[in-house]
DNA sequence: AGCACGCCGACT
DNA sequence: GTCGGCGTGCTC
């Protein structure tokens, strides 16, 4: 009796497919292996082995095994299986995202090993004429132990000749041995960094390795200094086989950042994000699972890499919104790294300076520790927080009079001043005041914004760009404005206010013009009087010592958004780039321009208290029935028009109808139509998680099943972000 | 997702 | 008369 395994392809399929294993060949979990399918061949991976054949259906055999070693270990393995079901994506697609492009594609799994060569005859039996191959053959025979031919291309040697030398086998090709770094220098003379007495209390809280499966939430203020606990407690704790993983949003995942760890821990660091090509994330990969004793910093999808001996796991910005994936495979990496801390049995420490309220109700009801370090590294004080009421006030640049007179005071005592702009370009709107036309994308139900620098209004949701016009498209009035700030516009505004400081825009646009954010911001770290003007990108973990005023031009955003989690995301944001203040020796402060100085939730900002306000969100979560009190989830529909999105929500609107599920919509999306596509949603939300994920499967096991018209598609978003 | 099969419109 | 459009169905 032939023994059958179950299969999972990269195919976006909520089945799997049962193969005969030929004779010789024993097959487990996780392996990669070649498999007949349909009249193609495909790259499968093994989900299951000596499996009840089923009935009725001819099976195939396996083709062959790629590699006798599971690709995927077993706690990669299971992380994904259990993501699978959580967010109800097909297991195949979540468990090829584990691998590197190169191995989906069924390529081996190793290096691509350089050519060697070695010389293995004599010159005297080339033509005498061929000099260059004499010379290249006397060249290689020097180098006895082989020569690399990127050396030999380098030497000026081509490639023809070197092909000429090996058909006439005057060199031969040689495998150099590789050594496998079971251990990798890791600058163990280097001692952990000298903590404050404050880190100390905080470090000597976090649960060790060898204590097993542990959740902590470090909330450490802006300033603290959680990344020197971090390597402090990596450096203690982290004995030299072991391996650890440090997970950071995107925009910290800075030179700088890699270098500090790289001084701790020489050759172990290795990094992962979304620059690397082909190659560096095979070759990564690759170390990682074969058991090197890295420590990798990466963003989110380093979660998924085929860890053997994961010791430690941290978070830092635990809070931040890209650790959730917005399409596709849309699983948290945040949450991921805490179920795979409890799949290695050992620690992960989730870091931040404002909590997310999942994280921060985790550690109230006793799931996660709770770490408190509350005090600034050094002398520094947390800045003083102060809001402006600018209702009929005058603003230039979006920027009230109080506001530039503190910015002149600030530059005047040669310190440095930032102010924070929520949004790019010039202006987020251009209207007419004649006959009221506003410019909107022709794609997306959005507003185009204006890009003085380069005379072209684009959509911030599609790639759309048009020229930009003197006069109103629509009347051709010469009374066409600009309403509302953008970074460029207050970047305008304030060097013609300040001609002899330096004004630096800080945003998508000028990092991606000048090149690297690092080379603008080295203007700022000689420490001279300079304003920096920008977005979310400035607010995120640079350390400005010279910066004593942060100024917000406007904190109404986020107050009255109809997504529940805006109120939050706008505190964090606020306590965020106001941590950006004061964190040398100089006092720090900050001013909130606002409308609603009155506002609760500004007023307790102005006590810099963070859990404070966490409370307060909380408790107005729970009254509204939001996460984390409840579990939610999201069926989203796109399609060429919002008849038939809304067709597919109604269709599934029924099947989700069950007690203790509440049903919202279905909608449309609050963008609308976003590239031509029109959007809406369908919420369920529940206080019962394990039902909803019961009741999910089986939504979508029958959409599989139902057929759509040929542009329109659904999805599921479990824990969504963003509700919009 | 691929890929093949199948049934209707404009071309050598 | 055929090439090719994309609707539909299937993949162990």
């Amino acid at each position: 009796m032939p023994s059958t395994v179950r299969i999972a392809l990269n195919r976006p399929l909520r089945r799997l497919f049962d193969y005969i294993v030929p004779d010789g060949l024993t097959l487990e979990p996780g392996q990669r292996v070649r498999i007949p399918f349909g009249r193609q061949q495909a790259i499968g991976l093994v989900v299951e082995t000596d499996i009840q054949p089923p009935e009725g259906i001819t099976l195939k055999p396996v083709h062959s095994e790629l590699e006798n070693w599971p690709a995927l270990p077993r706690e990669t393995f299971r992380l994904l299986s259990w993501a699978s079901n959580y967010y109800q994506h097909p297991l195949g697609e979540c468990l090829f995202t584990a691998l590197p492009p190169a191995l989906r594609r069924g390529r081996p799994a190793a290096e691509k090993s350089e050519d060697w060569w070695q010389a293995c005859g004599s010159s005297a039996t080339l033509p005498a004429n061929a000099h260059k191959q004499k010379n290249l053959l006397d060249w290689i025979a020097q180098h006895s132990e082989g020569a690399k031919s990127s050396d030999i291309l380098k030497a000026g040697f081509s490639r023809q000749q070197l092909q000429t030398l090996a058909s006439k086998e005057l060199i031969k090709a040689v495998t150099p041995a590789r050594e496998n770094p079971r251990s990798r220098p890791g600058n163990e003379a280097i001692e952990a960094p000298k903590l404050s007495a404050a880190q100390l209390g905080a470090a000597s809280q976090l649960p060790l390795p060898r204590d097993g499966f542990s959740a902590s939430l470090l909330y450490g203020i802006t300033g603290s200094g959680k990344t020197e606990v971090y390597l402090h407690y990596l450096k203690q704790n982290l004995s030299a086989r072991d391996q650890a993983l440090v997970l950071v949003p995107e925009i910290n995942l800075t030179p700088q950042t890699v270098a500090r760890f790289k001084h701790y821990f020489g050759e172990r660091i290795l990094v992962w994000h979304s620059a690397l090509n082909d190659s560096e994330r095979l070759s990564a990969w690759l170390k990682i699972r074969n058991g090197e004793p890295i420590i990798l910093i990466g963003t989110r999808s380093a979660v998924l890499l085929p860890f053997t001996s994961l010791k430690t796991l941290i978070v830092d910005e635990e809070h931040d919104s890209s650790y959730k994936q917005g399409e596709g495979f849309r699983y948290s990496g945040r949450d991921m790294a805490v179920y795979r801390a409890h799949l290695n049995h050992c620690p992960v420490i989730l870091g931040s300076a404002t909590p997310s309220l999942e994280s921060y109700h985790n550690a109230l009801n006793g799931k996660y520790r709770l770490i408190r370090l509350e005090e600034r590294a050094g002398k520094a004080l947390p800045p003083a927080i102060s809001l402006l009421d600018i209702r009929s006030r005058p603003l230039e640049g979006g920027l009230s009079r109080p506001a530039l007179q503190a910015l002149r005071k600030t530059l005047d005592r040669g310190n440095q001043a930032l102010v924070f702009v929520n949004r790019r370009g010039f202006a987020p709107v251009m209207m007419c005041f004649d006959c009221g036309h506003m410019v909107e994308c022709p794609r997306c139900d959005t507003r185009l914004t204006y890009h003085r620098r380069d005379r072209a209004m684009r959509c911030h949701h599609c790639d759309y760009q048009a020229p930009a016009t003197e006069t109103c498209p629509h009347c051709k009035s010469e009374a066409f404005k600009p309403v509302g700030q953008g970074t460029e516009q207050t970047e305008e505004v304030l060097a013609a206010h300040f001609p002899d400081t330096p004004v630096v825009r800080v945003d998508r646009d000028s990092t991606q013009r000048k090149g690297s954010i690092q080379s603008i911001l080295k203007q700022v770290n000689t420490g001279k009087p300079c304003i920096l003007v920008g977005t979310q990108m400035l607010a995120k973990g640079h350390d400005f010592p010279n910066v004593t005023l942060v100024v917000v031009i406007n904190a109404d955003g986020g107050l009255f958004s109809v997504d529940f989690r805006a109120p939050e995301q706008l505190i964090q944001t606020l306590l965020q780039v106001s941590g950006r203040a004061g964190r040398g020796t100089k006092a720090g402060k900050v001013v909130v321009q606002t409308c609603h100085s009155d506002h609760p939730l500004l007023r307790t900002l102005c006590h810099g208290r963070y859990l404070e306000m966490a409370d307060q969100l909380l408790r107005e979560r729970e009254a509204g029935l939001f996460p984390p009190f409840r579990a939610m989830a999201i069926f989203r529909a796109e399609a060429d028009t919002m008849e038939q999105s809304l067709q597919i929500l109604d269709g599934i609107k029924p099947l989700a109808a069950a007690p203790g599920i509440e049903i919202w919509g279905p909608l449309p999306a609050l963008i609308a139509r976003r590239a031509d596509r029109h959007r809406a949603q369908l919420v369920l939300n529940t206080s019962n998680r394990t039902r909803l994920n019961r009741l999910l499967k089986d939504i979508c096991q029958s959409l599989e099943e139902k057929r759509y018209p040929k542009g329109a598609k659904w999805m599921i978003d479990v824990d969504p972000q963003e509700t919009g």
